[in-house]
DNA sequence: GTATATATTATCGTATACGATATAGCGTAT
DNA sequence: ATACGCTATATCGTATACGATAATATATAC
């Protein structure tokens, strides 16, 4: 992640409201009152609706006229089918990219972070998923980043965004399929086998598809 | 393009500074001032704030503490690059899923807006060009909007905003090519031609990028 | 008992005032 | 003549006050 400077008490209070998305604290479709919030965060007006501005437009949440703010919808199972329709454009290319450029340093990390995953299998059922979404999206961007395209790694990091909010819900029993999935993965990077990292990019977001298609049964 | 509701004074003053941004009449990386738009737009600082604020999430404008925004920095080539390789990813593939689905009343929208470009070669220059790229740009969203993935179709009408800006500093001759390019994708799609239509599209992407590479010389 | 109209409250929307910081211009010293 | 430092101004950042609108609750009439 690029560093940030400090951007104001604005740039504060854009954080913790943030992490209430994320952590689901704010339900998705539920109101976001100014007022609750300057009580809260001991702030005035201003940085508040200016921090809400920035989440509008990044579309975290929803404004309508004369009524307030409101935290963005549920993700349907619309958004979903066509999340992953456009991943499986952009993400096995990028793998390709990455298998064909890979350094040394990179591969490092990138096993080290695998490991991570591999180490968290024996806790607890709730937190293992959601530190486990969180080194899976990690992954996954790195691979990006290796690629060389900011732009589909900014876009991706993007809706991933927004796509975690859903991700959280579940807590499906994941982890030993998808830390074989990444080892194929892993194997075909560090060989530098274009086709393969390909490949086994495509067939690792096709199968996480359905293992989440199964939480809207 | 989906209907809007009013979302309040902010809303107004947000599509003003939009307008000077997509006019170049804010120059990129230019700064500006919160107390100028307000003594122009003769509102008070908060709209403003607000506004600024969105197009900050979007991307459109940067914000550094303690000084102020100003507009986002110039496209760079290495930017002018990754988009037009994220559009090859995802384009071409649209246009093969429209070539599958297309209904009449949608080719013949396409039809139609096709034939005001050429319409437009009469025109003054500069004029021509602002208007071409804005019509070529409701094209690609066209088939976009039929192909069915909405996620696809808004992530880049998000770039293509940025994109525009740059845009708009050329005035090459590229009409004529173009529109004979435009040609064939039509053709495939009105065919019903997938594979044809994906390659069609291909090749226009390709061309169009080499023909606003020289400006970079 | 239900529906409609009115009043009250909560919240958004806007404006203004004040304080803090950075930038720029000017003067002085070397 | 140049460089350093100080002062002044412009602009951001924050807080508070007031007005407008919508949602809700209550009371009255049918």
């Amino acid at each position: 992640m690029a560093i940030q400077r400090y951007k104001g008490l604005a740039d504060d209070v854009y954080g913790a409201i943030f992490n209430k998305l994320m952590s689901l604290e704010i339900a998705p479709g539920s109101r976001i009152t100014v007022d609750g919030l300057v009580r809260e965060l001991e702030v005035s007006h201003t940085p508040i609706r200016e921090a809400l501005g920035r989440l509008e437009g990044e579309g975290l949440v929803v404004k309508t006229h004369l009524v307030g703010y409101s935290a963005a919808p549920q993700i349907t199972r619309r958004h979903f089918d066509e999340l992953y329709e456009m991943r499986l454009l952009l993400e096995p290319d990028a793998a390709r990219r990455a298998a064909r450029q890979i350094s040394e340093g990179s591969m490092r990390k990138l096993t080290e972070t695998a490991e991570q995953m591999r180490r968290l299998d024996g806790a607890r059922e709730r937190l293992r998923y959601s530190g486990f979404a969180r080194l899976d999206a990690d992954l996954h961007d790195q691979i990006l980043e290796i690629a060389g395209n900011a732009l589909v790694r900014e876009t991706l990091a993007h809706l991933h965004t927004h796509f975690h909010i859903f991700r959280l819900m579940f807590h499906a029993r994941v982890t030993e399929e998808a830390l074989s999935e990444h080892e194929s993965l892993l194997v075909a990077l560090s060989s530098g086998d274009e086709l393969g990292a390909e490949r086994a990019m495509r067939e690792h977001i096709e199968r996480s598809r359905q293992r989440l298609l199964m939480a809207f049964v």
